[in-house]
DNA sequence: GCCTGTATGTCAGCTAGCTGACAATTCATG
DNA sequence: CATGAATTGTCAGCTAGCTGACATACAGGC
């Protein structure tokens, strides 16, 4: 299995990951806290070492966007801190969490002295901008059953796990939640899963996703490990 | 005013400007002309010195979102030169352009010792991050009138003149391309935008669009140079 | 076990915005 | 300045997906 790009830890230098972890803390969060929300000052790079968080950017309006998934080994925060300003986005535990805490400041000195891991960043920058701009793609050009399936797709390359069933996505999400990654309601994602389930192209049991059909899977497969 | 963040030219040391410079070479490109396209291998990461250049994302049903419009100083072809692999966006000419050309690994060793400029493009990509984040955002939360004001608010802070009417920005668009931007249809930009011109928020005067409506002004006074 | 809150399933309107089609206008170029 | 191409303007259907409303199912705490 290719090292997702996500994944800053796995493919920085051993002697930076060491003093890396020098630089912060360890904290943990209970599932459903949150490391930051939108609208506090930034003052923190967070690295995940342990659990799942989710990234999300509130709107006006009182919808809520899904940007990204984090898992272990992947960092998060940073747009903001290298940016400057507050957050625009909010982090939240899904589950039980560890997060090594750097203090921004600390950070940026880090990468002045370590060029290596500074690529390793540019890299992550760029993979997630450009499954960011998938995601606009999508949305402006696809129904919500290609949005969804494409999601499943999408996850499946970066925490599919083999099944009986197919390829399993090792992660619990709500029919909001998915919502929320797509752009529709809750609703409509339900009656839409309802449907792929019937067509047989995915299944879900014990409230995860399972890609079933093979077609699709030979496109996880195919796709490169864009997280 | 301040610096755009975008613009990396002016944010990096002068001495690391100097040898970025020879690193490259200069190329010229008419109106219209693609510097690369999607689906080609990805060789160079490249530098706008003058002109404009529209970058979009093709997607497989025949539309196309426009992601970004870059501005001289800024940096472009980078997320897809860092990330490997082919282009997955193209890159168009609006006008007569001037580019530095640098192959993909010279421009890597040389971030990989010039750590302040490194630093740069961490923050110029974290930018454009966010950027994205946005466009997400407005997509699934608000209607086509909105996404016309906000676009235009977005651009008035990366390239609004000041002119009698209020804020012109200086950039031509056909109702296509608005229409590509925000995820809807040329028709509706066409209604859309002669409503708001009635209502006296927008003004259409030589192909380029004024902001009017003095709250307006105000939003893109206060919001950060985003860009 | 029971109770409470959260998640899922379903449905009847309703509407923003899409489609396709055509005319009018402006622009580029020989 | 004539001609073809691109852009803009307008309109009559039509439909995907949203809203709001309700019923059911499930999970965890006491």
């Amino acid at each position: 299995m290719q090292t997702a790009l996500a994944d800053l830890l796995s493919r920085i230098p051993d002697s930076d990951r060491e003093s890396l972890f020098h630089l912060g803390k360890v904290q943990n969060y209970a599932k459903g806290e949150f490391i930051f929300s939108a609208g506090e000052a930034s003052q923190y790079v967070f690295l995940l070492l342990k659990g799942r968080i989710k990234i999300y950017q509130p709107s006006t309006v009182g919808k809520e966007a899904i940007l990204w998934f984090c898992f272990a080994g992947e960092l998060f925060g940073l747009a903001e801190a290298a940016r400057g300003g507050g957050r625009v986005v909010s982090a939240q535990a899904c589950d039980a969490c560890e997060v090594l805490c750097i203090r921004q400041e600390h950070f940026t000195a880090f990468l002045e002295t370590h060029p290596k891991t500074s690529l390793v960043i540019v890299q992550v920058l760029a993979c997630r901008l450009r499954v960011l701009g998938d995601v606009v793609i999508n949305l402006i050009s696809d129904d919500v059953r290609t949005r969804i399936l494409k999601m499943a797709l999408q996850l499946g390359s970066r925490c599919g796990i083999p099944s009986p069933q197919g390829l399993c996505l090792d992660i619990v999400l709500t029919h909001q939640e998915i919502a929320d990654m797509i752009g529709t309601t809750r609703q409509t994602v339900t009656t839409t899963l309802g449907q792929l389930e019937r067509e047989g192209l995915l299944s879900i049991d014990h409230h995860k996703i399972h890609i079933t059909d093979n077609d699709l899977l030979q496109q996880v497969r195919r796709s490169p490990a864009l997280a």
